[in-house]
RNA sequence: AGGUCUGUAGCUCAGUUGGUUAGAGCAUCGCUCUGAUAAGGCGGGGGUCGGCAGUUCAAGUCUGCCCAGGCCUACCA
């Protein structure tokens, strides 16, 4: 064989050329060191050579579209191994169906707006509250975003091609392009002209230093421990008799009984509106030194301790007596005073007792003081007993005018003057501290306060209408939809996300920032209000040519008009509402923004929406597939996507959350210069993490898919052109890549083609249900069939000379498996698959095929290759050749020892058939002169028998220890007549063959091994003639072995001398000249006493002793 | 605090409608094979299936309660 060329660097400056070959060469050799990070490079850059990614997509037609939607990153910081994985999912899919002949777009997107951008542009400029952002100028804050917020798209790019992910980053959308933006406000129309759009309050997390009201997501950033008050506050009640006299005015009347109630925020107690008791506790009656305080029973020895017993008194006098006890809704409507006499009194229930279920006894004293601005279920209570909200706060946190003791103070701050206050007018019953966990602002560290904040809605329960005239609320609609979404994994379509769902409260789309969509309304002082769904319509209002909608080029535009259906001018001034949606606003607006609909390509519309398929981490569970469900269902009533699968979390390989400052995970990039991206895909797609599960990275893992997957292939596909290369150089080789072939007579090569289509139709069902994590292992299944099967097997095959039918037909079957699987795997190893392709097919240019792997059709099933049968076969022949391995294990024989015969004993004809079809192979396999087939294993075996639990226990119930046990005890003969059909008479009923599972017992002193398909049995002795051979055999490896140490070529020939005294070993070589001389390519082989010795020279077989010399031949 | 997922060998995980002695890969130890392989083969060691009850002739599997971990949600006054 010529030297062969150093194809990677050639093709590096040639990529299309490769005709410089030398002619007798007919595949370019894999090198047998490649680094698979450089190929990997070399194939990216192919790839960009041949526009291979434009053309799988262009080379579909456009009327069969797979509708992939991609849920758009933030560029503010750089890609991880969630976004890695994601990407990875989101490349097999749409390569699969791709390659099923679908036409998939795949549009990459930037998410551009909201919080994490602003808050990078604040730190960057220091403002740090709402103030400083206004002082500064929102339009330049604004642009300060829009410059800021790609810092990292390079990086990305390059990350995600690099992992040989294919997506169009030329034709991203951006949620801060204004045609984004206009579609995000058809979006908002369409659901203000459905009536989902109100404005309405809503308790919020509120800093008082940044003015603002914060996310769920920055509140849960910053919870920390914090001492504050705990108070219990004696209410006074009034006299009873106004109970259900609901127009009588407070008559001041006091009783003399008080209500004692808890809080730890004493800042909210100046807007006091009520006291909630629970309808169903019981509250009792004390009194206490000489006063009457009603407490909830169950609290009531909490702070009314029964005094201890002293020695020698009997019975402490009681310092606390119970006067009564009845259930809270019986004290419904009871008034008290008020403490503090700032409000208006605008509710009959303003200032009673109420009732509420979210009361419980397990602290304070089973009564809660409620100030319907400042708490969540104060404020639905409010709601609820039409209580007025009251909030004595500036937008800074501090009390205004109404109340004059602490204006000016922080709420907060307060806290202590206000008890001062309400000690010295006896109210306070007790005043100790508590630490608990308190959110805080995240910027500020001030604690923050829950206060009522006005905020647009979208209405979950007002009724929608579909095209189809059915009409539910759009909660309902939404869960209807999700029931048409295949979930993967299943579990979280009616587990976290359904519950999700079913508990869904109207979405709050209001944020009080700046970069932002602007919320499209337009506000009159009269509360009259105009919403505007696109930029013609907010032109044609203003008068104004509007090309970017942000906060800072619309709020100065001012509507005028009479008429909210003509427009005309000069009537009453609309100015806009000053807040910015909710970024998830945007992003659930993807499917009809990216495409601009519906002011461009609306008639495409129906055919892209819902998408085929959407995948993201289980984080996105309330954030894009909660989003997108909503919009999906409020404008068309119909699912946002069709399939989705839901990946895991990744953790470090430690079980902890990756953290940068742990260091306890490699960076990606250099990760994949160390191992490779096909590697760190397969590694990722063959774990649990593909269903939703969380995965464990370690480095150690995507090694061993180098080790266990990607190797062994790569050396299937060396061995290939190494032994074609060589045969064609010597014209033994007719077969070419590209003739038509008839079917192989050889059982092998029909054997791995029927398990590459058994593995074709396997993946087909597992893709087209988006199982990936089904795909994987019976891909590796198959490597190792191939590798560890068909080729060990074939190898003399495509090792022997004779250019014959079988040679041509491995030739022939292995070309075609390999081109075949290469398309299996293109969706999952691109780079590897592309190289193997590149190689087999593409230089040499095989005509009709495609430059790339991944303009393929995927193979499908083809039947007449399909044959069960015979993979029932080859894997009983597998099995007999196990057991036979086993066998050589246990008894010591090694296998280059040749022994007589193998006797496998089968269970029926049919099997015995089988056996002697592979009996050349399991001869070979095992290194055995013949294999003898018997059908009667009584000679070798002991039948003992199990009950077989699942026919028994159902016929015989209570019966069946009594029967096992029985069973158990059943003797050969009896077994045996049972096998043969006879049923055998139990007291407790019939037993037949069914009922019992044979287990085979060896007879002692026998070589025999028994499954239950077969019983093995071998012939261990060894004569003269067997030991020849298995001298001749181990001589043979031994010069093999000198050969690969000498660092000879597979075909270079050598001169052979051996140094023996053992007329043995001397009668072994003369014997098997020929045989020898064949395997180890020797010319010659001849004895001398000259050679000098060494370990690695010399061979000691059970003292039979010789020294060997390999020398190449010139 | 609630919801949800997970808990099976040293590690990563399979485990069907409940049914024999709970499996695989990796790791480890011993033996072995090999001119494609950094591989392959055979065997060994390694398990109270998170715990406790219950249903059943029979529970890793079904039910209940509890424990641990992850994620999501959450102002309990």
């Amino acid at each position: 064989m010529k030297e062969s060329p150093k194809p990677r660097k050639m093709l590096n400056s040639l990529p299309f050329l490769f005709t410089t070959r030398g002619a007798s060469t007919m595949f370019r050799s894999p090198d047998k060191n490649q680094s698979f990070p450089e190929m990997e490079e070399r194939i990216l850059k192919l790839w960009e050579g041949d526009d291979s990614f434009q053309l799988s997509v262009k080379n579909r037609p456009v009327d069969k579209p797979f509708v992939f939607n991609d849920g758009p990153p933030f560029a503010t910081g750089l890609p991880h191994y969630g976004h890695l994985l994601a990407g990875t999912i989101k490349d097999i899919v749409p390569r699969y169906w791709t390659m099923k002949g679908y036409r998939v777009e795949r549009r990459f997107g930037w998410d551009c707006h909201g919080l994490p951008i602003e808050n990078i542009i604040q730190d960057k400029l220091s403002l740090h509250t709402v103030k400083d952002i206004t002082n500064f100028g929102v339009d330049k804050f604004n642009d300060a975003c829009r410059a800021g917020v790609f810092t990292y798209t390079k990086e990305w790019r390059k990350t995600v091609a690099r992992m040989g992910r294919w997506v169009d980053f030329d034709n991203e959308y951006k949620t801060m392009d204004p045609g984004f933006m206009e579609s995000v406000w058809w979006v908002f129309k369409q659901c203000f002209d459905k009536g989902l759009i109100y404005q309405g309050y809503r308790i919020q997390p509120y800093s008082p230093a940044l003015a603002t009201s914060l996310s769920n997501f920055e509140v849960n950033q910053a919870y920390k421990d914090r001492q504050d008050p705990s108070v219990t506050l004696a209410f006074q009640l009034e006299a009873p008799h106004h109970v259900g006299d609901l127009h009588a005015p407070s008559t001041k009347e006091e009783s003399d009984e008080q209500m004692l109630v808890w809080t730890t925020t004493p800042w909210t107690l100046p807007a006091n509106m009520a006291i909630a008791l629970h309808p169903d506790l019981d509250y009792t009656l004390v009194r206490h030194e000489g006063k009457k305080y009603w407490i909830a029973e169950a609290r009531r020895t909490a702070y009314f301790p029964e005094p201890k017993a002293k020695k020698g008194e009997a019975t402490p006098p009681a310092a606390t007596e119970v006067l009564k006890t009845c259930k809270g809704r019986e004290l419904a409507g009871r008034r008290y005073k008020p403490l503090f006499e700032y409000m208006e009194y605008t509710n009959d229930k303003q200032y009673t007792l109420l009732m509420a279920d979210f009361v419980s006894a397990d602290d304070g004293a089973g009564a809660v003081h409620i100030a319907p601005s400042f708490g969540e279920e104060d404020f639905q209570l409010g709601q609820r007993e039409g209580l007025s909200l009251f909030d004595p706060l500036d937008a800074d946190g501090k009390f205004m005018d109404v109340v004059p003791e602490w204006k000016g103070i922080g709420a907060k701050d307060a806290d202590k003057s206000i008890l001062q206050h309400l000690k010295a007018q006896g109210r306070v019953f007790k005043h100790e501290t508590m630490v608990h966990s308190y959110p805080h602002c995240w910027r500020t560290d001030v604690p923050l306060l829950y206060r009522a904040q006005k905020n647009w809605f979208l209405s979950l329960e007002k009724p929608l209408t579909d095209a189809h005239g059915v009409t539910k609320t759009l909660k309902d609609w939404m869960i209807h939809c999700n029931r048409q979404i295949n979930w993967v994994p299943e579990h979280i379509k009616g587990g976290r996300f359904g519950k999700w769902l079913d508990g869904a409260r109207d979405w709050n789309l209001s944020r009080n920032r700046f970069w932002g969509t602007c919320i499209p309304i337009w506000l009159a002082e009269d509360g009259d209000m105009l919403c505007v769904g696109s930029v013609d319509e907010l032109c044609a209002l203003t008068g104004t040519k509007v090309v970017d909608l942000h906060k800072h080029i619309i709020d100065p535009l001012v509507i005028k008009t009479k008429d909210k259906k003509t427009f005309a001018a000069d009537g009453k001034e609309y100015r806009r509402t000053p807040e910015v949606l909710d970024c998830w606003f945007e992003s659930g607006s993807m499917p009809y923004a990216q495409r601009h609909h519906p002011f461009e390509n609306a008639d495409s519309f129906d055919a892209n929406f819902p998408p085929d398929f959407i995948a993201e981490g289980l984080d996105q569970t309330r954030g894009w597939f909660y989003t997108l469900t909503v919009l999906g269902a409020a404008l068309f009533q119909k699912p946002a996507f069709k399939n989705v699968i839901v990946n895991g979390i990744i953790l470090a390989e430690d079980g902890q959350k990756m953290s940068k400052r742990l260091k306890n995970y490699p960076d990606p990039n250099e990760l994949i210069d160390r191992t490779c991206a096909d590697a760190i895909r397969l590694f990722m797609i063959d774990s649990a993490a593909v269903k939703g599960e969380e995965l464990k990275f370690s480095e150690i893992g995507v090694k061993n898919i180098v080790r266990a997957v990607l190797l062994p292939l790569w050396n299937s596909l060396s061995l290939f052109t190494t032994y074609a290369n060589a045969d064609h150089e010597k014209g033994q080789l007719s077969w070419r890549p590209g003739l038509a072939q008839s079917a192989s007579s050889n059982e092998l090569d029909r054997w791995v083609l029927s398990d590459l289509q058994q593995l074709l139709a396997k993946v087909q069902t597992e893709m087209d249900a988006y199982r990936l994590y089904n795909v994987v292992p019976a891909v590796v299944e198959f490597i190792d069939d191939l590798t560890n099967w068909y080729i060990r097997r074939s190898r003399r095959r495509f090792w022997k000379s004779e250019d014959d039918q079988d040679k041509n037909q491995a030739y022939a079957t292995l070309y075609r498996v390999l081109v075949d699987f290469s398309k299996v795997l293109a969706p999952f190893l691109p780079f590897l698959a592309e190289e193997i392709y590149q190689i087999l097919v593409r230089e040499l240019k095989v005509p009709g095929q495609p430059v790339s792997v991944h303009l393929c059709d995927f193979p499908v099933v083809d039947p007449s290759l399909l044959d069960a049968p015979l993979n029932a076969r080859m894997a009983l022949v597998r099995q007999a050749v196990n057991l036979g391995r086993s066998l050589r294990s246990a008894h010591n024989v090694k296998n280059r020892q040749p022994l007589r015969q193998l006797i496998v004993v089968v269970r029926n004809q049919s099997q015995k058939r089988e056996i002697l079809d592979m009996e050349d192979l399991i001869r070979e396999e095992l290194n055995v002169k013949s294999v003898t087939v018997s059908e009667d294993e009584s000679s070798l075996v002991t039948y003992k028998a199990k009950a077989n639990f699942k026919s028994l226990g159902a016929k015989l119930g209570k019966a069946m220890k009594t029967v096992a046990e029985k069973v158990a005890k059943l003797s050969h003969e009896e077994i045996k007549s049972l096998l043969s059909g006879t049923a055998l008479k139990l007291e407790e009923g019939e037993l037949v063959a069914e009922d019992i599972l044979v287990v085979r017992e060896t007879r002692e002193g026998l070589v025999v091994e028994a499954s239950p398909d077969l019983t093995v049995a071998l012939d261990t002795s060894i004569d003269h003639g067997l030991r020849l051979e298995m001298l001749a055999r181990e001589s043979v490896s031994k010069i093999q072995n000198l050969r690969k140490d000498s660092g000879f070529e597979v075909t270079d020939r050598v001169e052979v001398q051996v140094k023996t005294g053992s007329p043995l070993f001397r009668e072994a070589l003369e014997t098997h000249f020929a045989y020898i001389t064949a395997e180890v390519l020797a010319g010659s082989l001849g004895f001398s006493e000259s050679i000098a010795e060494s370990e690695a020279n010399s061979l000691d077989v059970n003292g039979e002793f010789a020294v060997f010399s390999v020398s190449r031949k010139v």
